[in-house]
DNA sequence: AAGTTCGTGGGAGAAAGTGGGAAATCGTGG
DNA sequence: CCACGATTTCCCACTTTCTCCCACGAACTT
């Protein structure tokens, strides 16, 4: 189960940290790199990958829009990288120009796959989502009870 | 069951003391670390962390907004983290950084979680929800009579 | 008064993170 | 097809941070 925030500075090769406690928890030095729904970009586990995309690509044509559309944004920006020997990805320019990450990042453990933000990006996203989150801890708190 | 106010000093490597009825009342020497929903860092026994996060995470989806939310939020700042051998931990630096955690600290033990609090951010929340405590007590006082 | 528990501080070694040089590769234009 | 510049890749070295451990002082107990 991966999970942890961190925060790192992507340096001017366009090298970013991949936490070591999240390292730990990968088999291998190789991973999957992709956009994400929102500005930020996703990594997954090889084996990860390998179950989201087939799950996705197994149903799907590309004489539906809608598939086309998820292959286009979803599937094809996806690449495989290592990572090197000091723990570092180096993230291609394209993507990075996507999550508009410029220096300092946000990088966010969650279960499986990992996710990549520029910081002022998810500043603002935390921002724009606080009534929403608020409303949605209410609507938990209703059915959990601790 | 967990409780008590307690006030420590936050040292200069960020690590901060569970408090001792605390930690007698906590099977084992590991902790889970996360954000609270208000500024304050909350602290689960891993069995109470286990409940939580899996009644949350059940059936959720990296392609539903909301979830990603409460992912993102909740699930992803969460660090297990061990009470070193003189009760303390190692808060690590997001964490620390989101609660805005200086040096003195407020550690509340509520019924089966702890919340960190820095103390002036402690004294202004109860300043400013004041109105609000009186106003909740007066409804339950409708329910509750002593 | 001595022992025990509790909280605080700090040192040393290990691990994590950062930066940069040099060779290799890629893309472009002549 | 070659030459050049830019980018990427690989590796090494340095710095910072973390982790683990121990030691001390205060307060409470017996």
């Amino acid at each position: 189960m991966i999970s942890g925030e961190y925060r790192y500075a992507m340096d001017d090769k366009g090298r970013l940290m991949v936490p070591a406690p999240i390292r730990r928890s990968i088999a291998g030095n190789l991973i999957v790199l992709t956009r994400g729904i929102d500005r930020c970009l996703w990594l997954f586990p090889p084996e990860e990958w390998k179950e989201v995309s087939t799950k996705l690509v197994g149903s799907s044509s590309l004489f539906l829009a809608r598939d086309r559309m998820i292959q286009r944004r979803f599937l094809a920006p996806a690449q495989e990288i290592e990572i090197d020997r000091s723990g570092r990805i180096a993230i291609p320019p394209t993507l990075r120009h996507y999550a508009g990450l410029h220096k300092d990042c946000i990088v966010l453990g969650i279960n499986s796959y990992v996710e990549v933000w520029d910081e002022e990006t998810y500043r603002a996203y935390e921002l724009e989502t606080d009534d929403q989150y608020k409303e949605a801890a209410e609507e938990i708190g209703g059915s959990i009870t601790l």
